[in-house]
DNA sequence: ATTTACCTTGACATGATGGCAAGGTCTAGA
DNA sequence: TCTAGACCTTGCCATCATGTCAAGGTAAAT
């Protein structure tokens, strides 16, 4: 029951057998033991790792964030400071990306809000992208959804 | 004064010559007019386009959307609720990854909210990442900045 | 004439993932 | 035992927007 090939270990991580093969090129995970015939063969702790590669990942995570990860996950001695720091860094990067997408949706709103959006062809979201610099303003309701 | 090379152009617009390049490769701009020795020309309305793609990127639009937008633009008659269809569909396409990086946040904030932060080595950050399905759930307060 | 700054094309890299192709293997059924 | 179908192997190409680097041609200034 504990000897799984890659296809069985995909569908127990929820990783890709494609992305497994590829962890493994890349060093994020050891190379698998292998059959007589070359099959990879994987234990209940791989897919354990696979599942944890595979949650980092969904939480946004890079992948050599996730190699570092991974080096804490395996080191019971680290302290959990480490770890928490590591997290919170990247806390503050997926915050900085929430900002920066808020920002164009904001930019975006005040030209849409601004426009009647009706049969007639004049338009002041055609004009401000033509405006030199219009990408980094803006502030406004919209008219989109409520 | 107005036959700028892709260097000038490039600096009037904001966009690199590589991508300049590049957009005439993949059609997304007309080919450029070239010198006897083959270099490329622009105009005052050449840049306007560079200028209008320019800010459309900075606003997180695809290329193929940014295809659509300059053949409005280019459109004298098109009437405005086009444009303005496009620019809503686009803020809710911001929106949903704006939630998605939200949730991410959120699901590690909550990690982080259980992590003592320690020298000692037992963490929840790390047990949670290791646990089925931790990649799509959780919401606490955090402990990492005001 | 030489230097310097710019242009040309083309190839390769990123990061994470998917797809395809050609070939080997395992398993179940006839 | 043979075979079909499902699965595995490796390896290459594609995405998307952008950068870098290289080899070579050109323009302008010294």
């Amino acid at each position: 029951m504990q000897a799984l090939n890659i296809g069985q270990a995909s569908d127990a991580s929820g990783v890709s057998a494609k992305m497994i093969r590829h962890y493994e090129s890349i060093g994020l995970i050891p190379p698998a033991h292998r059959t007589d015939s070359g099959y990879r063969l994987y234990g209940e702790s791989d897919v354990h790792m696979l599942q944890f590669i595979r949650n980092a990942r969904d939480l946004g995570f890079s992948i050599p964030q996730i190699g570092t990860l991974l080096e804490l996950w395996n080191d019971r001695g680290r302290p959990s400071a480490e770890v928490k720091r590591l997290a919170c860094a990247h806390i503050d990067e997926l915050d900085e990306k929430i900002r920066g997408l808020q920002a164009m949706k904001a930019t975006l709103e005040q030209l849409a809000s601004h426009c009647h959006g009706d049969h007639r062809p004049d338009c002041p979201i055609l004009s401000g992208l033509a405006t030199p610099g219009m990408g980094t303003r803006g502030l406004a309701e919209h008219t989109c959804n409520g």
